[in-house]
DNA sequence: ATATAACATATGAATATTATAATATATGAT
DNA sequence: ATCATATATTATAATATTCATATGTTATAT
């Protein structure tokens, strides 16, 4: 054990390395930019993201795993919410890196710039 | 071809999962976070980690795939800094998101506020 | 009790990531 | 040219993640 609380620095990243790795993935990212803006049920979710629905729940478990989201039961369906307000700040704030430094062409700079203003 | 720019959502949320992808290991982040505070060489960061210097390096070669870091050569070494000053901004969002709601035990929180408090 | 709708979980094949070890390259000094 | 040092790359076995499909569960209505 590394020190008093039986929590190693180790231990620290590795969790940290598993809340990004959570949103290391299109369709959770996508969930989430649609959560930030308000709870959503899963059937609303699939059909923004046009996916199956077994896609959406199994992407919202992992989510639901990190702590991410959250959802609770509303008759038949389960409406979902993010958990932390700092997840909407801190998806911007990786748009904005993304679209300052990750972008390669220059149409995909504009489409960025696109997706930006739709907001 | 979903637009004029040839740059579909998918492809864009898909760019976006692999830069939290870079995040999602535990030595890169612990590599972030020194790199933050100044450019370091690989030797200095190896010293800090503790790591092997092929890890590190491999490492680094993530980040320098997504464009994270960038590494310039001085002499026989090579120091490494990060490309924008929004990746600290975005590791302490994280860290305040992780530290509010992604914390099981009441060690694991006390150990998040000495870890902060240390910068 | 049965049917249906909404959601969740399980399973397995395909693919990607990681850790470890070995090897390669480049620079500067002698 | 040779050598030592710093850094990078490659190979590969182990592990984890993803995708697709099938099956379960729960709540509600009839």
């Amino acid at each position: 054990m590394a020190n008093m609380t039986g929590v190693s620095t180790e231990d620290l990243q590795a969790f940290k390395a598993a809340f990004f790795r959570a949103l290391a993935h299109p369709v959770r990212i996508r969930i989430l930019e649609i959560l930030v803006r308000g709870e959503r049920s899963v059937q609303e979710l699939q059909e923004t993201l046009g996916v199956d629905q077994p896609v959406v729940s199994q992407q919202l478990a992992v989510l639901r795993a990190t702590n991410i989201v959250s959802g609770k039961k509303a008759g038949v369906s389960v409406r979902y919410t993010v958990r932390d307000p700092l997840i909407g700040e801190l998806l911007e704030t990786a748009r904005q890196i993304f679209n300052n430094h990750l972008v390669g062409t220059q149409d995909l700079l504009k489409e960025l710039r696109r997706e930006h203003r739709r907001r």
